[in-house]
DNA sequence: TTGTATGCGTTATCAA
DNA sequence: TTGATAACGCATACAA
């Protein structure tokens, strides 16, 4: 009645006794008694690792088939260091930006049989430590970090450890490919779209100053203004951060402060939305009293009232190269991707003068 | 000269012969070693599975501490059968509305040691369905389903397997806690906020007939008119898709059809911006002309021209009662987590007739 | 070209 | 309460 007392396997009872009832995933172990080869085998075949004759690998491939067999990377990476999984260190799960560079990491790194695993480091340096360390405990095989804060030493170190593919900053080092925006042509178009418009007086309204590529985008702004003979007024530049918010406080000073201004440039699209909001709450229409332009042209940018004129950054582009070059690297490759240059996208939020 | 030809460890030499220079983590067995117990005790401690001296429990935390010993959760997921980690299908890694239940997420599991695995579903029973293979194979510890359109029955069936939360639909199986939104009072509460203007005229632009939520939008429109003694015009109903471009191209049919409207609730915010295009484009003004409502009231609704009135969605919220009841779930807990109640959020789209 | 044996770092079983 | 010892599922060094 009572079942026997002899022990029983560890965990439930594969390829029981009687019938076929398989519990659980198959293994390994059991596509190579079906086949009727060694382990050993199987896993070369999976792996080609060797050179298997072409009667065996049809069995394999057949036993394979019939039995629905799927490798288990927890044991894959147990037993040889790879997990086929590779960290990305974003900065904000839902960001707007990023969004379509996680989206691009995705649907190149899936196909490929690795898989991204997401952490946000809040753009503070001690939580992308911290993000680091989990990613590297869950032994990934290597770490995409979307621009970040760490310092590059920092980051050359790790590569020594596994392969790194960072983007936002230029930065060779074994083990490391980086992948960089034109922050400065792409800021250095859109004050000439405006200028070539006949606008003179344009406010800037700047990103994040602890973001590297804030600075960059000042840069171009001033640059292409010179390069034009039209000399910046300190009074057009207002501090943002690169939230809604801060664009909209940056010309609510501006309009209090009477500094007469006929366009803005806009770090970010965000920081253009909030300046949208300010010039509507004060009356003024876009583009017909101001032209606004915005910088990295997010999926919503084409929607809003009116149309935001942007430059473009290839952000899912962005994902999509970041990961190749993060499996370049996995297989040993040299990785040549490259970004392609800004561009703007003209809407309707600029007119001429 | 040369390093003798005796056989070496399969990987680097851990702990080698002379002095310190550990290469690699540090494992368990060392912690033992050092703390002078065996690996089973240290494993004890770790996981609270027996209770053990006060003595040995000292000097395996001090080993621990010194030896900066993490463990493997590749390793435990091998041999335990738990890997720390869940799973999180979701529709699109960089959706609008989806993004702050990834943040909620992500904040809940991560303090508790867990990690999440995001992956896109794209709105695809065969996708969600590879997706979850995915996750599978990765011997994810349970499942977080953000809506999704696979079919109840799976879900139970995989409920048998893993613990699974599920959101946007009310399913009620062992294994599994769902979470859902009040989809019909919510747009209830929008077009009750519309007739309470004064409105009559409200036209609907639908979402994706294929969603469950977008039927009950739907049905709450109706609910609300027909309480209010206003008999539904089908010519003011509209088919959208829960994208932009759909919300635009709504209006601009009804515009061409000549249907005379005063109001509008598009069933998300997304359709409601593509909407505030159409009639920009139109020279109608909102809310001034036309008063326009959203749903799901997601980030960039308050920063719009003009913001955005919307029924408010707790999607961060969402995300983390998710996490919280997977972590119950997971800890053998009952989940006890319930959404809060839809309201409404009036910024300026709305004015009286 | 193939099989055998062993190890990856941890948990779980069993006996002490 | 503790310690051997055997898995977990796979990859690799080595022998054949």
């Amino acid at each position: 009645m009572s079942t026997s007392n002899k022990p029983v396997p560890r965990r439930s009872a594969r390829g029981s006794s009687a019938g076929d009832e398989r519990t659980g995933p198959v293994t390994l172990q059991q596509v190579a008694e079906r086949a009727g080869v060694s382990p050993s085998t199987v896993s070369r075949i999976l792996n080609g690792t060797a050179v298997v004759s072409d009667d065996k690998k049809k069995a394999v491939d057949d036993a394979i088939k019939e039995l629905g067999f799927v490798p288990n990377p927890v044991a894959r990476g147990l037993a040889g260091g790879r997990t086929l999984s590779v960290g990305v260190v974003t900065q904000a799960i839902d960001s707007p930006f990023y969004g379509g560079a996680h989206r691009g990491i995705e649907d190149t790194l899936l196909p490929a049989g690795y898989s991204p695993l997401f952490i946000s480091g809040h753009w503070d340096d001690t939580a992308e430590a911290r993000c680091i360390e989990v990613l590297r405990s869950r032994r990934v095989d290597g770490l995409i970090v979307l621009t970040g804060r760490m310092d590059d030493e920092a980051l050359k170190g790790l590569a020594r450890q596994l392969p790194i593919v960072v983007t936002g900053r230029d930065l060779s080092a074994p083990g490391v490919y980086s992948l960089n925006f034109d922050d400065l042509h792409g800021a250095r178009l859109a004050t000439e779209h405006l200028l070539s418009l006949g606008h003179k007086r344009i406010a800037f309204i700047g990103g994040d100053p602890l973001h590297p590529d804030s600075g960059k985008r000042e840069q171009g702004y001033r640059e292409a203004l010179q390069a034009h003979g039209v000399a910046v007024d300190e009074a057009l530049l207002q501090e943002g951060n690169y939230q809604e918010e801060s664009g909209l406080q940056a010309i609510e000073r501006l309009l209090a402060s009477g500094v007469p201004f006929t366009a803005i440039f806009a770090a970010n699209d965000q920081m253009a939305f909030g300046a949208a909001l300010a010039l509507h709450r004060r009356g003024l229409r876009v583009p017909h009293d101001v032209s606004l332009v915005g910088f990295d042209d997010v999926a919503t940018s084409s929607f809003t009232v009116p149309p935001l004129s942007s430059v473009h950054q290839p952000v899912y582009e962005l994902g999509r190269l970041a990961a190749t070059a993060m499996l370049d690297l996995l297989a040993g490759r040299q990785p040549e991707a490259a970004l392609p240059a800004p561009h703007i996208v003209v809407r309707e939020s600029t007119a001429a003068i």
